[in-house]
DNA sequence: TTGTATGCGTTATCAG
DNA sequence: CTGATAACGCATACAA
């Protein structure tokens, strides 16, 4: 490339072509060396006064911006992290990368999201390419953490959060809620008023489900209700499988359901009634996430509420920590949640 | 740094660190320059069947992966596109990035995912950031475009798609649907058997709405319908807007209801039914995205049906096609749409 | 306060 | 087919 003080050149096809400029050429400009340039963009305090405005007028007459991959090889940091998301469609997840974002750009982050279609090979994979990114750490999102992902995340040396997810061995920083507790009182809701609840989910054997299953039994056994497995029902998350599932529920007798997923949930409850099943009268509810879905159906959705902007702030605050090194008290943060009735439920 | 042979290395604190391995390392083992690392690492023909044996066999013990920034910096490709989303949170916007992420992972990118909160400043800031973190281009969202995001794009050197928006100058490379088009069927639907059709939007004088404001004006006079300012609401996208909604409309005396926006129409449906007012019966609704949403109300609305998904897969196999200089017909590509006609509506 | 020189981990261009 | 060696654009330790 021929030298050339601005930053338009003749290139040989005859075209005039915009040349992206180099701290060097702002250096060139402004008189300085190209230490003072990277001074002055980066907030150095050590740069008189003088030079400081001469080189911002030149990184101004130059329309120069920091190449942010140039800085991540020198500095070592991208100044990026990885989020990965089970999926991009669901609102609960969306509702977390808004809090993680919010949080990144305050300690001048940017996130790089990827989806791991909620698929345990996917999601490694996601998380290895996030990691030749050279991500500056990632924010895992999901229902459970299997053991190819653990060993890998103890061998890696890119810090990791869980958000909204429990690690069952409790090795890996987490943010949640109190899942088993909060599916307790809200089983236990519907218990003290059921002889018959049951409770519709994803895959029960691991991660958060497992919680609320247990949390579900505890509140059985409370109010002296009967356990079957009959009335424990696994599912994919979507609105069509909660919809087809009504058939299902009436054959296991249930008065009231609780429901992991809203969109199920919702499915379920326009299922009912499409079937003359009248809600709550003959059937209650209880969502999980209070996502807005739950305000959309008629009646709307009682639900556990849980503070998902929050656990994405947290997480992601709790992220920048690690990074910094800084003293943490603990490996997982454990937020309030909440019941909220709604109009799914008998008062 | 201390020279070793091996990716482990004793710290003075006599801590056993895992050292990332370079492609220096895996050239060392296998006996062979850094060159041939890199020929074979990216798959370059011109390699002894031999030597590349040797070599994945070093990348191997050393699980080496290479460091994409330097790459980036090396290659003046990212390998990474940025993506603009005004909002995390509204589903047409999420299914029209699974689209763009599909093909962007066929292509061997990665995706970077901006909000720009609906907002212009924060638009053009974020698409700065993306810029600084060189991607190799921009797929953009949202409903208009504004003078000085225009201005801006015509000066940038990266290669930009608009996705699902419309650029009334024709200058920008845009994937999206017919909207005038498409709203002039769908309202024509209603004002066919309405005397009144009001019209719900965001804000009207930009982007896809003054082309759909222009589609509901068209219809209207087709079917000789009066048209009156009073039925034509503007709004925020938002459920609760939606549904605050009731009053304004009962007062239009409008007896059909065309809405920009899936979850405004919710909202809508929701409070007239909430406030006695029978849907289809005595108001007629009609949605504009057929997200799930539409899915959820009782009665679910008909809508217009655009094709999200392939919005974002088109608009990313165009990026590609921009990126790699290929030849490209055409600067706009409008995709197919069709009225999806559900229960919210007469017949 | 400022400048020089080196390295970050690759790719790419040459020779051989 | 393979190996030096020079960019790539910036941060930073060290010198001045």
């Amino acid at each position: 490339m021929i030298e050339c003080n601005h930053k338009f050149i003749f290139r040989k096809w005859g075209k005039m072509e915009e040349i992206t400029s180099t701290i060097y050429d702002v250096a060139r400009l402004a008189g300085v060396s190209m230490a003072t340039v990277s001074r002055v963009v980066n907030g150095n305090m050590n740069v008189k006064e003088n030079t400081r405005v001469k080189v911002l007028a030149a990184v101004k007459e130059l329309d120069y911006r920091p190449n942010a991959i140039a800085r991540g090889l020198a500095s070592k940091k991208s100044t990026t992290i990885g989020v990965v998301m089970p999926s991009f469609m669901h609102s609960i997840y969306s509702r977390i990368v808004i809090g993680i974002d919010d949080v990144a750009r305050m300690y001048n982050y940017t996130i790089l999201v990827a989806n791991s279609e909620d698929d345990e090979k996917k999601e490694i994979s996601v998380i290895n390419e996030l990691i030749a990114k050279q991500v500056d750490g990632i924010i895992l999102m999901g229902n459970r953490i299997s053991e190819a992902l653990r060993s890998q995340i103890s061998r890696m040396r890119t810090p990791i959060v869980l958000a909204g997810m429990i690690d069952h061995e409790g090795q890996v920083p987490t943010v949640t809620i109190d899942h088993e507790k909060a599916t307790f009182e809200a089983v236990g809701l519907l218990a003290s008023r059921n002889e018959k609840v049951a409770m519709v989910s994803g895959p029960l054997t691991t991660g958060i489900n497992s919680m609320r299953f247990s949390g579900y039994k505890q509140a059985l056994k409370k109010f002296k209700r009967e356990f079957s497995e009959a009335r424990v029902i696994e599912t994919d998350y979507s609105y069509k499988k909660g919809y087809a599932l009504v058939e299902r529920i009436k054959a296991t007798g249930a008065t009231a359901v609780y429901v992991t997923d809203d969109e199920v949930a919702a499915g379920l409850l326009n299922g009912l009634l499409d079937s003359g099943v009248r809600v709550p009268e003959e059937v209650e509810i209880m969502a999980s996430n209070n996502t807005i879905v739950t305000n959309f159906t008629r009646p709307n959705m009682s639900s556990i509420d849980q503070p998902l902007y929050d656990v994405g702030a947290v997480s992601m605050r709790f992220l920048t920590k690690i990074i910094n090194k800084e003293e943490v008290e603990d490996k997982v943060a454990i937020l309030p949640y909440r019941i909220e009735i709604k109009k799914s439920t008998r008062q």
